[in-house]
DNA sequence: GTTAGCACTCTAATGTTGAGAGTGCTAATT
DNA sequence: AATTAGCACTCTCAACATTAGAGTGCTAAC
């Protein structure tokens, strides 16, 4: 759809007013706050045009008009000019992020939290996604006669324990054994690959002695499945109830969209990389119709990670979440390969 | 306090009354709805007696009584009876937890889930605290030429992971040395014992060698700083949104509570062990005095050890959360028990 | 294509009214 | 002395009416 330059140039302030105020708004105002030199009349005119064409509604006959989500659509596509990034700012989440860089789920719960102070609004981020993680190492650590723990250690530096135990005596000699084949033969792998055909021709391959290893190895199974699922942190979610354009029922669509993990992280995994804005109905997922999503894949190594995003009501700084958002995913990217030193 | 039977019998009616139906009651339906062989005026003389005495209010002149906090204290201490709890429930109970029981971790989180769902609000758990827990071991794992990572276990089961960087290559023999080292030294000490005096002597001890450890000795002290304070999992926030007595105010008072884990950790510290029941302004914490927590202690080997606990308005059924509660925490304790092992 | 003018519509705030629930008090009863 | 019946009183809540104000759409003139 194309429009004409000053239905644009209304467009663009009446979106611009409502975000800032939250308020409708209408010819008049609009006339005297604008560098437009037409009369309100003439203004009442193209609201009419640009309220056909479904850019704009009126929330009652007697309101100014407000954006539709096809409106905000337009403007995110379209209008809005990117927010250029405070230096302080930009410093701030660098050395915020950097106090938090001695583990890697360290950096990415501090990318939520911050990034929900800076936009003001509930924020999530998630550990990056099992497609390219493989395993780094596995560990044994006996804890008791018949009970050991298991410690995975993945590519991405996310570590992931699980408690095992057999019904004979577990000796060290056994644990060493298990742990040179183990990593002889996994290391490098993808999560993915250790499933149960692996399991059954690894236990074969020991004869007798993989006779002993069920336990161990559902335990190993076990912790690279849970590994493949991202992990999420969310934070600053009381803020939705603070925003007053946003009804209660939208605001427990999010929080209830935030605490059903198997839902949210399908919905998270949809996500492509870059940065996306999905608007109200745009939302695949059902409790988001009513909110807007921002979201920004980091990339460790150029290869597409982790999440960052933040939800809140359609009324929304998009320019600004986009430029923050951005900011972060960078240096959480960034912190996290250094980190793992897969640079040097 | 003592009271005559029958005020207590219709200080109990009042209670359980608006515990069920969230409204307030007046003298003449308490009068169908009870037992009590008495008209409406004498009910009525007994409930402005117990009003005065600050057991019960009015919320306003033409409206019944509901209880006063001071009310529900009453009802908690003397009048209510503690709930039997249903087989189907115990055993269901049982079986999740039971289900979850590969990690201690996962036992705990799961608590705070069905606590949440069998009692329709918000609920917590807590790791188990501190104070008790021991170093078990500490393992090295090499993931880069200048970067290892450190996994700590702890003696309640608990796992926790440090990456930390040396300005020289690391190598294996390296790390086994300080494996061996930390370990002879370390294991089954508290944690708490893991502080600055130590990492130096420990340095000190290893003479020219302990000038490269620095780095290693700091990541060291951080997982064992990080072990000590409580993992707190929060389960169910959602539900304080569509309590309908609850209002908005108090509601993103409790979630902020939650959401601060600073003062919420602090809060929960100061929780004896046993069952506890702090009823509105009883709560230590500001943003918790409009709401009523019972929280339970589960017990490791008759060690008091974490919390489970669930938070919401004061119109709350006591005893039937702290019937739940304590089932929980029975369960919890017995099974993250049985998978540490101490028992055999 | 733009503008002035005007009748119209709708909201939000305010006030009014009446039904209903529950009370406290007084006087009668047991 | 404790209990009860009766009654006037108070307060809330919902429904309805009124009014000011904001903003519109439309028409006719520029």
């Amino acid at each position: 759809m194309k429009l004409a330059q000053r239905k644009q140039k209304i467009l663009a302030a009446v979106i611009e007013h409502y975000i800032a105020t939250g308020e409708p708004i209408g010819s008049k105002s609009l006339q005297n706050t604008e560098g437009l030199e037409v009369s309100s009349a003439t203004i009442r005119n193209e609201l009419a045009d640009l309220t056909v064409k479904g850019f704009l509604r009126q929330p009652h006959t007697s309101a100014g008009r407000i954006p539709t989500e096809y409106g905000y659509r337009f403007y995110v596509d379209n209008l809005m000019k990117p927010t250029v990034l405070d230096d302080r700012v930009k410093r701030y989440i660098e050395n915020r992020l950097l106090d938090s860089s001695d583990a890697p789920e360290r950096i990415i719960r501090t990318a939520s939290v911050i990034a929900s102070e800076l936009i003001g609004t509930a924020a999530l981020s998630t550990t990056p996604t099992g497609d390219n993680t493989r395993v780094h190492r596995i560990k044994f650590v006996q804890t008791g006669r018949h009970t050991s723990m298991l410690v995975l250690i993945t590519s991405s530096g996310m570590v992931k324990s699980r408690l095992f135990r057999c019904d004979f005596d577990i000796t060290p000699e056994m644990l060493n054994v298990f742990d040179r084949a183990l990593n002889e033969r996994l290391a490098g792998q993808p999560l993915s690959a250790v499933n149960r055909p692996f399991a059954q021709t690894f236990a074969a391959s020991f004869g007798e002695l993989g006779l002993l290893m069920p336990d161990m190895l559902n335990a190993v199974m076990d912790a690279c499945r849970e590994s493949l699922g991202t992990n999420v942190y969310t934070s600053g979610s009381t803020k939705l109830l603070y925003q007053e354009d946003f009804d209660l029922i939208s605001a427990r669509g999010v929080l209830e969209f935030l605490g059903d993990s198997d839902s949210r992280d399908k919905y998270l995994n949809n996500v492509p990389e870059g940065t996306n804005i999905y608007i109200g109905k745009e939302n695949s997922h059902i409790l988001l119709k009513r909110s807007a999503v921002v979201a920004t894949r980091y990339e460790i190594e150029n290869q597409p990670a982790g999440l960052i995003a933040v939800i809140g009501s359609t009324r929304f700084d998009y320019p600004k979440a986009v430029a923050i958002l951005e900011c972060i995913a960078e240096y959480t990217g960034k912190f996290i390969a250094e980190l793992l030193s897969v640079r040097q």
